[in-house]
DNA sequence: CCTGTGTTGGTGAGCATTCACTCACCAGTA
DNA sequence: TACTGGTGAGTGAATGCTCACCAACACAGG
């Protein structure tokens, strides 16, 4: 038969995608048992409460940013500067366009994002890691005289992966009718542009 | 006694403070109707629905960014665009702070994400209209000279307000711990780094 | 090799509560 | 008298969660 781990991932699989689909806010116990194929009550030998299911969800299935950044920054510095930038924006963008739905939704119920960081916190992550790390990359490029000595970092890394994050908000709001720009080209131009500057 | 106008803005001020508060989810009618100091039956003589009621509140009390900006825009431009950026992303950074929280949890409930896109199509607005808005003003200070000749408006567009968007995420998350950066401060870096770019 | 026993992971039925919403009714005023 | 804006007391439906029960397996003792 199916094997003891098998039931409690078809739960989180089932309840990430409705989280997905139909909200949050629509996502109850008796839609999660019938799309992972069990009975409500099943749900409850696996976890204590709806509420934690919910953290367990966030907690093992939505990816995280931080290590991908962290990779590339420790990684071998045969790269520009402008093709590091455009590949972290392009993986920020594709992060957030999988996790802000979700991320989101946490505000209409503050309990559970509290729960949530929380949960984050225990693991050392968080939402301002990125900006950090990010930060951090560009001060030592700085460093290392690839970046202009009074850059600010900081403002340099909100604007990147806050432009990033933004496009995920459109992305999922409904009526997004004209074609989207393909990731790649969005991730260029921002890094492109943040090189450069538009000044004259 | 109370005129007939101020039980419905009673309401809507009462809805709007809890949505922020304690989160759509647990916005109930009881708790609106308590709050508003009436009963829950009087909700129901001003707005057909609970739902549309919701709609009102993003409809009537939520800011609206564009207007912001065309102001902005149309002035007299005697200021440098420096001084029109750091403008614009302050007066951006406060808007997504005050609507932020609501417009986020509008994501756990996909049929209100819905509705409430549709009232705004209605009024002609969005939330890529400061995107464009802002990009259409960089593009006339390019022809003016007074941005440079290849920049690339809509990347730039999109880094400003998105660092200013990702703030307000991050400031209404729990834990901000660190003292954070003033509006004033955050805005001018934005501005400058924009303009200089970080490349050498 | 059976057999008793405990554990694990599952079920269907139902319970208490909460929710959005309605209804009969009423006070003040035009 | 008719209308507007208000109320208290419900109502049916949905929700999170529990309970008694059960099938399958592990496995130690006779």
């Amino acid at each position: 038969m199916l094997t003891p781990m098998s039931t409690r991932n078809r739960i989180l699989d089932a309840a990430e995608r409705l989280m997905r689909t139909i909200g949050l806010a629509r996502t109850t116990t008796k839609e999660i048992a019938r799309a992972a194929g069990c009975s409500e009550a099943a749900l409850y030998k696996h976890f204590s409460s709806k509420e934690e299911l919910f953290v367990r969800v966030l907690e093992e299935r939505l990816p995280r940013l931080g290590p991908l950044l962290e990779e590339m920054v420790a990684g071998p510095g045969e790269r520009s500067v402008e093709e590091n930038l455009t590949e972290i924006a392009r993986r920020a963008a594709l992060f957030y366009e999988s996790s802000f739905p979700i991320a989101a939704s946490l505000y209409a119920e503050p309990r559970l994002l509290k729960r949530h960081h929380a949960a984050l916190r225990e693991l050392g992550t968080g939402p301002r890691k990125p900006l950090l790390a990010l930060s951090a990359y560009l001060r030592a490029e700085r460093e290392a005289g690839r970046v202009r000595p009074g850059a600010d970092t900081d403002a340099a890394a909100a604007l990147l992966l806050g432009a990033c994050a933004q496009r995920a908000f459109l992305h999922d709001f409904p009526g997004g009718e004209r074609p989207e720009q393909p990731v790649e080209e969005f991730a260029a131009a921002l890094a492109r542009t943040v090189l450069a500057g538009i000044g004259v």
